[in-house]
DNA sequence: CACACGGATTTGAACGTTCAAATGATTCTG
DNA sequence: CAGAATCATTTGAACGTTCAAATCCGTGTG
């Protein structure tokens, strides 16, 4: 189905049927029905590939898929599942390509743009030393990142979740369900979205006041972070709370807990961090990245650079949303 | 970057540049070699749109989303990267599109094959009752399935991993590894999927002829399996072991086993499948599906199916391999 | 030495779309 | 009522590629 069939069943040049789709108001209005009425009659859409072809544009973003299956799986696929949603919004439709591991580190960015596949990239698990940006930048590729953007302070196209928000809402839930001792376990210092997290907690516990506040700090993983819990466990005791950096490790703190015979909700209280599938089928109540924002934010910022605008004055933070779970209902049906 | 800028650079026509690309028994060695040159120097790839428009085809394959971020996630997630390693040595790239809740079920479809973004497409997640194969059958669009299609007997176009070898193979770990009460949680009977997996612990065990083989069955859950796992431990003791049906059920097991005191591997043998990295970092044992293989498959499939080859004469099917773990490892350190 | 033959290379056309310019139709103005 | 101005519509050209047909050029043959 070609716009000159659609053009010929109207009656009309093919320009006009153009038109009608692009310049609606350079169409007579009685024409403007007719042409209409063939078009949804034949169910024609335009050929993607002529439009990239006369356009010069793919209207396409690449986005690279080594990360999902890494450790932040639990957060960049059902991120990557947000940026289709939020793709037809903004007319464009996504290319995931992973760089084979026997090949140069940005080969995929090259080819895909080369050949005019993706005209814009979106990257995630950005971190210190990324060459991404930079190289990117240095070829006027217009990109984004879900994530900051840590080699460079000028950069702003990037978008990220309000970390500290984030586990300022943990405590200050944590209080109002009436636990009075709340720990924390994360990363260890020197990250800067770990210590965000950390500082989050550490204001707002501070804040209200809480008395036992202790801490711990563990690599990313299950078994590191039940590895390292038992001492947290002794300082917030039976009834006490725990604020988690990551989902993994909130999970990894739950081993322990039950480990020691101590149920969720009523003996501890427990918050994790990223909204994973895996957290809200334990009952443990998480901090939601408002992901499907995020898509959609960093797809205005590509489409907006195509365009040829101006970058953002900074990048974004999105606070987090907390999902209650039973992990943070003490009395399950009672007064307190 | 463009073919005639190649052309010109090399003293030659632009269909000799073409010809060097995709026939070069056509040019002679000697221009070859300084077409080729004039190639590398440029860095020339040829333009994705322009080959698409002129072939009318767009070599991209549709992959529908809504799936990932379901409670199967552990396993379409990893299987799009997989897709998307071996898209490369299939020439051709994905693009994945998820159909708004809004919108009609098979809209998603429907579009980006009109536009000919894609001309083909890998379904997951089928399901009996998917309108989705006999949809594209009907107007000639080629897909392949990752899962049986359990409409219509004869379609071919699928690759499943093999569940009962997968059990099987983990009955047979177990055995090996001294278990002697070796039970099962799975589904409940009436999906295939759910009783191949059952059957595969079923032979096996009674093969080698043990004694205690309870089972038990929950819907897909977490907190699902940690409600029906209690009678099931009981069974099998102290001592014994569990073969799951999938990692979700194994992690809910745990959960029961750890409430208990015990602790994975001289307390309980446990085995998971689908090797999702949650199980992975619990330690647990885990069949996992090759789906590198299972997406060089599907991507090889349609790849003749688009080549007008008939399609195979019959589906795929895939053994899953066992990662140990420490879930099964009976005596940490010391002879049995 | 004219001529057919073969391989190497070039030219024309087309894929479906949209921009720019040209044409056609209508109304307004003097 | 001729001519200008405005609006609606059509035609030509181009985006980069590849297929098909045409041209070129050196060789061997009658």
């Amino acid at each position: 189905m070609t716009i000159n069939e659609v053009a010929a069943h109207a009656h009309v040049s093919r320009q006009t049927v153009s038109n009608t789709l692009n310049f609606p108001e350079r169409v007579r209005p009685g024409t403007l029905e007719q042409v209409r009425e063939s078009i949804d009659l034949l169910g024609y859409q335009p050929s993607a590939p002529s439009q990239q072809l006369r356009h010069q544009r793919a209207g396409a973003v690449g986005f690279e898929l080594n990360a999902v299956g890494s450790t932040r799986n639990d957060v960049t696929s059902p991120f990557l599942v947000a940026l289709a949603v939020a793709a037809p919004r903004h007319a464009c439709h996504l290319v995931p390509f992973a760089s084979g591991d026997a090949r140069p580190m940005l080969s995929g960015y090259s080819e895909t743009v080369q050949r005019h596949l993706v005209d814009a990239f979106v990257l995630v698990d950005t971190h210190p030393g990324d060459p991404r940006p930079t190289w990117l930048s240095e070829r006027s590729i217009p990109w984004v990142a879900f994530g900051r953007i840590w080699n460079d302070e000028a950069a702003t196209t990037w978008a990220d979740v309000d970390g500290r928000a984030g586990t300022a809402a943990a405590a200050d839930h944590l209080v109002e369900q009436g636990y009075e001792r709340i720990g924390f376990l994360g990363w260890p210092t020197g990250s800067a979205v770990g210590d965000d997290r950390r500082e989050g907690w550490a204001v707002t516990t501070a804040k209200h006041g809480v008395d036992v506040t202790p801490q711990a700090a563990c690599e990313q993983g299950i078994a590191e972070a039940t590895a390292v819990a038992g001492p947290l466990l002794d300082a917030v005791g039976r009834g006490g709370a725990i604020v988690c950096a990551s989902d993994a490790l909130a999970i990894g703190v739950l081993h322990a807990a039950l480990s020691r015979g101590w149920s969720l909700g009523p003996d501890l209280g427990l918050i994790g961090f990223d909204g994973s599938n895996t957290a809200d089928m334990c009952g443990i109540t998480t901090l939601v990245q408002p992901l499907d924002r995020i898509a959609d934010h960093c797809l205005a910022v590509v489409h907006d650079l195509l365009d040829g605008a101006a970058p953002p004055t900074s990048g974004s933070l999105f606070e987090p949303h907390l999902i209650p779970g039973p992990s943070t209902i003490r009395n399950p049906k009672g007064t307190p």
